[in-house]
DNA sequence: CTGCATCCGCTTCGATACTG
DNA sequence: CAGTATCGAAGCGGATGCAG
């Protein structure tokens, strides 16, 4: 991207980071580090050129990592250095913005589990104080293939992808839109997700979605 | 802008403001309702149709509003809506990423004094505690033939542009680079700039600044 | 004057094909 | 698997034109 040319940090960090697919790609990585072909999977419609071009740019500015994976295989691992995870609350209060767009729904749009962890942390957007009824609570989602461990505890909130067995106090498990609009309480029709779990973690699940509903229902449905 | 097709809210967000210019655009609106030319005095390199163009689409997307100057004038005023105000601690976030960027100087980049009041805004991105020792303070910065005003008060910081006479405990004048590095603890050569104000107030804002020291220096010089 | 629209050369993007 | 190469389409940047 030509640059803006402007003494001003904003310019300067979207001279960095402004280009199309760009903060996609450190989403992605901030979910966690990927293969190349993982990246192209996970973006669907980028063009394979373009994603090594921006691998590249964020490689010389110091945002991504590559580092060739243990010799037998020839498999390279890209991920974030600390200044590229230091983009983290850049993206959530991006996505936290963006909350009231996906009360239109998925439409045709793609959708992949591992998206519904970064759309949990960017339901609570600040350092949040979850009472003692809440956390600590270990959250799992299941959707579309994909398998996210929430963590909800007195210092904050993590999302991590995980293996289908992990244990938790509660999984949920439904399309993601379903499972966002739950979460979020922009969804109609909460038959189309199961919840399963005790009855004490459902409760403290019930608590924890109090927040994300006050503002995801807030704004009701924009236009996307 | 294609869509990203993403069932995501941050994919959903770029589809709103992530065209190149936009976000700079909302910057703009940020420090102050503009007419057409001002943004294109304020945005030197943008393209006369594509700001039309931008400016549309958010319209269109409810982030700002264009009104009718009085009826004596022909002129048009944007500014943003509440949703567009809510842009705010994205772009704060965003430019605090951004700060260490700030260090290689101003090079051959446009400047522009009105920008400092947001850059002053990205150096404390969070609600920050200013001890008694330091606030209220009213600082005023002139640079570039722009005026800017900062308040720092028990429940935060603003800064807003202002006329050339308005009062305040201290002023700093001089390049916006110099300006810059001193608030943020990057220059070199101090004597470059002017601060006029009562010993009280210089040592208020030498304790305002600290704060500001520790992040804008502690990153050192990235690559611009 | 202000607020755009039109035109044009250039860059970037998107889709697919190809290679070590 | 991890990228390059290619090429038409779309978007950008700069200049200019024009109506209210």
């Amino acid at each position: 991207m030509k640059s803006y040319g402007q003494f001003c940090s904003l310019a300067r960090s979207l001279d960095v980071v402004g280009d199309r697919w760009t903060l996609l790609i450190v989403r992605e990585l901030l979910i966690g580090p990927s293969r190349y072909s993982d990246l192209l999977r996970s973006l669907p419609g980028i063009a394979s050129n373009l994603l090594a071009d921006r691998l590249r740019m964020l490689a010389e500015s110091g945002v991504v990592n590559s580092e060739d994976a243990p010799p037998p295989t020839s498999a390279k691992v890209y991920s974030l250095t600390e200044r590229g995870r230091s983009l983290q609350p850049v993206l959530v209060a991006l996505a936290h913005w963006g909350v009231p767009y996906m009360a239109a729904g998925k439409g045709g749009d793609n959708s992949r589990g591992r998206w519904l962890g970064f759309a949990i942390l960017s339901l609570y957007p600040n350092e949040m104080n979850f009472g003692d009824t809440v956390v600590p609570l270990r959250l799992r989602i299941d959707s579309e293939g994909d398998h996210i461990l929430v963590e909800a505890g007195p210092e904050g909130l993590t999302a991590v992808p995980c293996s289908r067995d992990v244990a938790a106090d509660v999984t949920i498990s439904g399309e993601s839109d379903d499972v966002f609009g739950f979460l979020a309480g922009q969804a109609m029709d909460y038959s189309q997700i199961v919840v399963v779990g005790g009855d004490d973690a459902r409760r403290k699940l019930r608590e924890f979605t109090k927040y994300a509903h006050t503002y995801g229902a807030e704004l009701g449905q924009l236009r996307p």
